[in-house]
DNA sequence: CTGTTAGCGCGTTCAA
DNA sequence: TTGAACGCGCTAACAG
């Protein structure tokens, strides 16, 4: 049986509530009857009960997220980084981290939400992979439940969130084919609903409109930010009879789906065909050739919206800049990406 | 300010009692007081308090996972898989998981588990990548806690566990890759305390004794599981002057690891060397050359470790074989293998 | 069928 | 410096 503070006092002679006291570090507790409880505490083993303190409280030191993934093989390691700098800031602060997988923008999805808003199981949430006109942020701006976000959004209000520049990073790759002299780039973009497809589509026509450059619409794919995805995309582009020399995925998991389309045809990735990533997850490094990809720091940043939204739950007022940092990404030249010319 | 029971009786003129029965679905409630109650909590938007209830209950519903990972960039999708697997069969059975991400046989870990279990966070909790004489298990079982594991291990009592049958997944490697015609075979073993190394080296002295083969001791490298340390081993492999046709990695990261340092000294994989994994993560498929690998089927285990796990809490007597169960892993030949010869 | 009473284990008044 | 009493929100045992 589990020795509680009952136990304790029963043992000692005091109540419950100076052994409380003791236990709890205050100061109007006699030194030597501390002392007593203390050790006599540690002797019996006891560990306060989180749950009756949460009750009391009115907090379970708890932070929910919500991992919006399609098909049960979930695989993309941009979550796993995601997840380990979250949950590796959140044990820094004392919080647990309760964790659900589900598919994006499904009953279920909101039911999860609603779970651990309405019943209180979490005292904040953590949000990824935001989308336009995201229900999730609605409904906890409008339920004023404490959140912070990886990724933003349009709503009327402004909320915590941690981004990082997609538009720059795809400008950047971009210009870096252009400069290597590629002129027939295609983009194989993530879905549409996602918000940053929003922005890496526009960094995109930024830099091939910059330079005087039209962007094929057939040429324009969209996938779901999966291998097989990239590789069927990735297979159209290859298909047709005057095609691209160089690819930009909306994720490197895409591009190494586009590597394999391409090597499938037997083009030489980074010669004849030049591929770019997007996040840089650590087999990016090791791809065959290495994928030139844009840098986000996924596990920094999982650290940042953590952290943010620890500092909201603390009641520690936050200015602006605080609360919707952006990241600049970085291009990441590798081995995937090289002259058209060869 | 959050609806109460005790809002929902004032307002309805019941005792709070009656209230939570209506509620609860007892069925020793008048009919018509159960239909006012229920509109009335629907009305005023009342969801229970999840904290009280358990506190009242003495239990959480909820299970913890904490993931063994070293450095901060975790990223093997094979947990992702599992996590997924975990996640998806607790919320089926309404409970919630909770995660933590600490390196492995370290104070925190440790420290981890005893929250978890001291202080009755959870009603169980999952325990993966078994190693020998795995200090978790022996403390789970001394304390008499719910638990239920991915991966065996030696202590004295049974405990719940699935598992996959290495011993016999490289057992069917090494015979395939001597049915290729290899003889010169060397082996990167995961790191020596994990339990699941002990029953795949033995299925690798197995094949290789049986068919008369000997294995040369420099080929018998060790590493951490990464794609960082498959490439070094397979470095320090493919460095010396007689080198092995073939290798055998402990799992799929090391394998395209392996690949890429085979690739950088210009050889071709499944040709001049051939390679082959171990767990079929979805990038196995993906790789170039796709590779030969044995399936583990990581998302169903995970289901099966939490179904076990859920069905010990809901006291329901298990027989033996419900507890222990070993799956039979798969051989999925692809191009990363092939014969010596070319 | 319904209400009263009694806890779950802890923190926090308030009074002594 | 200490303890009694109360409440967090809910469920369960017992009366009526």
């Amino acid at each position: 049986m589990r020795v509680t503070l009952k136990d304790i006092a029963k043992k000692v002679g005091f109540s419950i509530t100076t052994v409380s006291r003791a236990l709890g570090g205050y100061d109007d507790v006699a030194e030597e009857t501390r002392r007593l409880i203390v050790q006599t505490a540690e002797e019996m083993g006891y560990r306060p009960n989180v749950v009756a303190r949460w009750l009391q409280k009115q907090r379970t030191d708890t932070l929910g997220f919500v991992i919006p993934t399609f098909g049960p093989r979930f695989s993309d390691p941009y979550f796993s980084e995601l997840l380990a700098g979250i949950g590796n800031e959140a044990a820094s602060h004392d919080y647990d981290l309760l964790v659900s997988t589900h598919p994006p923008d499904t009953p279920e999805e909101a039911q999860a939400y609603e779970r651990l808003v309405k019943e209180r199981r979490v005292d904040g949430v953590l949000v990824t992979r935001t989308r336009i006109n995201d229900a999730r942020i609605a409904y906890l701006l409008e339920q004023g439940f404490p959140f912070a976000a990886f990724g933003r959004t349009q709503v009327d209000s402004a909320f915590p969130c941690v981004d990082v520049d997609g538009g720059l990073g795809v400008f950047n790759a971009t210009r870096h084919l252009i400069e290597l002299g590629h002129r027939d780039i295609a983009i194989i973009l993530p879905p549409p609903n996602l918000q940053f497809t929003v922005y890496r589509q526009a960094g995109f026509y930024q830099a091939m409109d910059g330079r005087g450059l039209v962007v094929e619409p057939a040429w324009e794919e969209s996938a779901d930010l999966t291998e097989r995805g990239g590789y069927a995309a990735a297979s159209r582009l290859l298909a047709s009879a005057r095609r691209p020399t160089a690819i930009i995925a909306g994720n490197d998991l895409m591009a190494l789906g586009a590597m394999r389309a391409a090597q499938a045809r037997g083009l030489s990735v980074g010669k004849e065909l030049s591929i770019v990533g997007f996040d840089d997850i650590v087999l990016a490094e090791h791809a065959n050739p290495p994928l030139t990809t844009v840098r986000q720091p996924i596990y920094e940043i999982g650290r940042q919206v953590c952290r943010i939204l620890v500092r909201i739950l603390s009641g520690e007022p936050l200015k602006a800049q605080e609360c919707q940092v952006i990241f600049e990404p970085e291009l990441v030249i590798r081995d995937s990406s090289g002259s058209p010319f060869g």
